[in-house]
DNA sequence: TGACTATATTTATTATGATAAATAGGAAAA
DNA sequence: TTTTCCTATTTATCATAATAAATATAGTCA
């Protein structure tokens, strides 16, 4: 007669669940990151420490941590001065995430692509005035690379890869990081969407290779000579052109997200810049 | 001298680190879900098989769940016919991590809206047709909770708060997956952008309760009637407006995003629609 | 001096076993 | 029939110990 109470709270549906200890740690970990205004590069007591200061044990530590880490927020390695660190949550990891999510849902290419008008000829707009002479010998060289004919399946999936990552220099040129975020999470699905039955050489792949080339050089030029208005302009009519390419193909093909775990190439979006 | 062959590989900077050995149980955990098609309701092996089938301790199948059901992916109970089930990974969840990464960058009030004005016309103009009876009852519902003057700072701070609900139910309503998350996701992060320094009471703030109400009566009203091309042209001189009201009291206070575990009212945003 | 190598130290990582808490389902009582 | 209680099952937490990885330091050789 001594443990009664639980006729009130049936957590049966869906009624609020006792958060496990381990939650309750990240809850406190993540407080001091803020209250304590813990910036990328500091580092949390190690493990041992922790279980002292919260009174729980090294699992339980050990399972808070792993699950700030998959959160992206702290990194832990071996060795003296090694531990956890607080890191800024890497881009890469928020687009697994939310790729996770989009998964269970029904993404059509179309639905993306209305997103895309929408977005990128205001973010290429806004980036203009600040691309440096890097960004535009990053574009020359992304455009160079997908010149030429494909020669393999591999050659055509690499040069779709690449071309998204011109779109990719142009995100990370534009000073609104809300927008910028929502363009590269834009291309980062189009990474993810993968095509089945369908040959990457068929003649509607190459052509929207070849029109997206041209497409790149014409903006390239008018981004080089600041003509804000032409860039946003030329953006709409290439994502539109591209747009019924992409929907033609689909007649013959049907598309999915795939998660991270079964992403057959890995395909790094090179997304360092450096000023 | 059995364990060399640590000179090639120094995960020093930021080489490739040697994954750890839950992590790989997450990959193939994950690739079971792709794989066998298990989709949300299906249960997942409990704990100690798991071990056996991948000969890993307790502890490191513990941590791969873990990871798992951060991301989302699972719901681990207890007691029979507990264990892990997979779920769909909630929209709650997806925001939570995408507003940690966002927590690090600085993201103006004015960075949302520019966003908020390209996609949310286009939004509701392809919510329209979607709207069932149900929709517009809750959309009259949101307003008239909005419409009286607001007695306490609570209370405009609960209208703001419904004022972003109202959004919640056209971008539901919307049949597009990718512009519906996109959507959410601008209201959920104007959600979490609090305010500091400014009484919430002050005129700004109310004028800007006051616009909206009648904003969103036109809105319901044009929509009633099925008039696509209103709600469209409505929309965007709603945000338009709402845009010069935050940006005038932004004037007098700064705002910042703020991390799940240090929101204090637990705003949670209604969601279920059932039609 | 300089660069390289071995060693020791620090820290996370994995493993094992034991106990506590929660839950579903059935048994017993009203 | 309804309620209450018991019990088997499964996760949750704790404790301890051994292993592996990363780094700093001292030491060695040129």
């Amino acid at each position: 007669m001594a443990r009664k109470a639980s006729t009130a709270r049936s957590p049966a549906n869906d009624a609020v669940r006792a958060p496990k200890r381990g939650d309750l740690v990240v809850e406190e970990i993540k407080r001091w990151i803020v209250t304590r205004q813990l910036k990328p590069g500091d580092r949390l007591p190690k493990e041992a420490e922790l279980q002292d200061l919260f009174s729980v044990s090294k699992g339980t530590v050990r399972e808070a941590l792993k699950s700030l880490e998959v959160q992206g927020f702290i990194s832990v390695s071996t060795g003296p001065s090694g531990g956890a660190t607080v890191v800024e949550v890497p881009l890469e990891r928020t687009f697994q995430l939310v790729q996770n999510y989009l998964f269970f849902k029904e993404v059509d290419v179309r639905d993306i692509y209305t997103v895309r008008k929408m977005l990128e000829p205001e973010l290429a707009a806004g980036a203009v005035p600040h691309l440096t002479k890097r960004d535009f010998e990053a574009m020359e060289a992304s455009i160079d690379t997908c010149a030429p004919t494909p020669a393999s399946v591999d050659d055509a999936l690499r040069m779709r890869q690449e071309d998204l990552h011109f779109h990719d220099i142009l995100a990370e040129a534009n000073p609104n990081p809300f927008l910028r975020f929502f363009c590269q999470m834009v291309n980062q699905t189009l990474r993810r969407l993968v095509v089945f039955g369908a040959n990457p050489l068929q003649s509607h792949n190459t052509e929207l290779g070849r029109t997206n080339v041209l497409a790149h050089r014409e903006l390239l030029a008018a981004a080089r000579k600041r003509d804000v208005e032409k860039v946003r302009r030329l953006m709409l009519a290439h994502i539109e052109e591209a747009e019924t390419h992409v929907f033609r193909m689909h007649g013959t093909m049907s598309s999915r997200l795939v998660l991270d775990s079964e992403m057959r190439v890995n395909i790094t979006p090179r997304l360092a810049r450096k000023p």
